[in-house]
DNA sequence: GCTTGTGAAATCCTTCACAGCC
DNA sequence: GGCTGTGAAGGATTTCACAAGC
């Protein structure tokens, strides 16, 4: 059983606006793996057409989604990849680090800990919890240490810097990898 | 990077309509996961206000979404469990079985194509694929082959029993565990 | 009594179309 | 010329409210 929580939604009220759709953020982190590989690749700068075609989207849904959190584009050019990544991280939050628990320590658990694309992407896989007696103190191959399923607060004896985790209120996942 | 395509959307022209919209289809297999739980603890019965109170949702949309597809309730009753359970299997078309392919055979592909889980809810992990010329024709684990990326072709060598993807178009992953 | 199924109303989301700007 | 930002129109989805049925 795996938890974890991917899609950052953006904190309510940020720069902008009452409440944000959830099917604006949704399509937001997908802009944003666009823009991390136009970026990678050199380009400078798409217009929203051009983001469109790539998801069978509609340019003008793109445009609303973004002028919903400011002015980013630039008229007659289109978007500026690397200025409009950095807006979109922030809106997701991911411009900070953020802490994550993995439910589960089985085969799955330990290799999601140690996945290294979460990490790229700004998550800090903290902890894991088990409720196996045996794996509660061990640690993922990276260092993941496992805490008992049973007992939360025992993941106190973590450095305070690695507390605060942000939880899901359901044991559910809902990822995107790449 | 891994692809896996859990959600399965009923496919066009069932029982009933047109169109059904992602939206309802997602929120079906919500359900099914707590019909899951319901029938594992020996629950009859449930309302659609007894669904709605567990997921934060409005017991009307419950009852449009499963009348969409016939009509499944009893009126001063609600929904017997099982008989639910089976019907929403079948328009989400868990009722067969469904050969998914993983690409990337790391840690974690690798504990995907062997978690339990997903065989559980009826899914066969028919193969694995990675760009790593040591890893092809090695296996997991629990023997799930692994085959060349750069030559999908290669996959002709599985018994033919075991062919027949449904390939997500895009190596993108959206999955709910538990 | 309680609960479903469902039109009608309300709300939300997408698309169009164009003014405004580079 | 090309592209964004945006009001308005059009669609879709959700919620309300109640008749119908057990």
């Amino acid at each position: 059983m795996v938890a974890l929580n991917l899609v950052s939604r953006p904190n309510k009220r940020r720069q902008t606006p009452d409440q944000v759709s959830e099917l604006t953020t949704n399509r937001l982190s997908i802009y944003l793996r666009s823009l991390n590989e136009l970026d990678a690749s050199g380009v400078q700068t798409v217009s929203s057409q051009g983001l469109a075609e790539q998801f069978h989207l509609n340019a003008a849904q793109i445009r609303k989604d973004l002028a919903y959190f400011g002015e980013f584009g630039v008229r007659g050019v289109g978007y500026y990849v690397k200025e409009l990544r950095r807006h979109l991280r922030q809106i997701l939050g991911l411009d900070r680090r953020l802490r994550v628990a993995i439910l589960g320590a089985g085969n799955l658990g330990l290799a999601l800990a140690d996945y290294p694309g979460f990490r790229q992407e700004g998550f800090e896989i903290a902890a894991l919890f088990d409720n196996l007696r045996e794996k509660v103190g061990q640690q993922s191959r990276l260092g993941v240490p496992i805490f008992d399923i049973h007992d939360p607060s025992s993941i106190r004896s973590l450095p305070p810097a690695s507390r605060g985790f942000s939880t899901s209120r359901r044991a559910r996942c809902t990822c995107r990898m790449m």
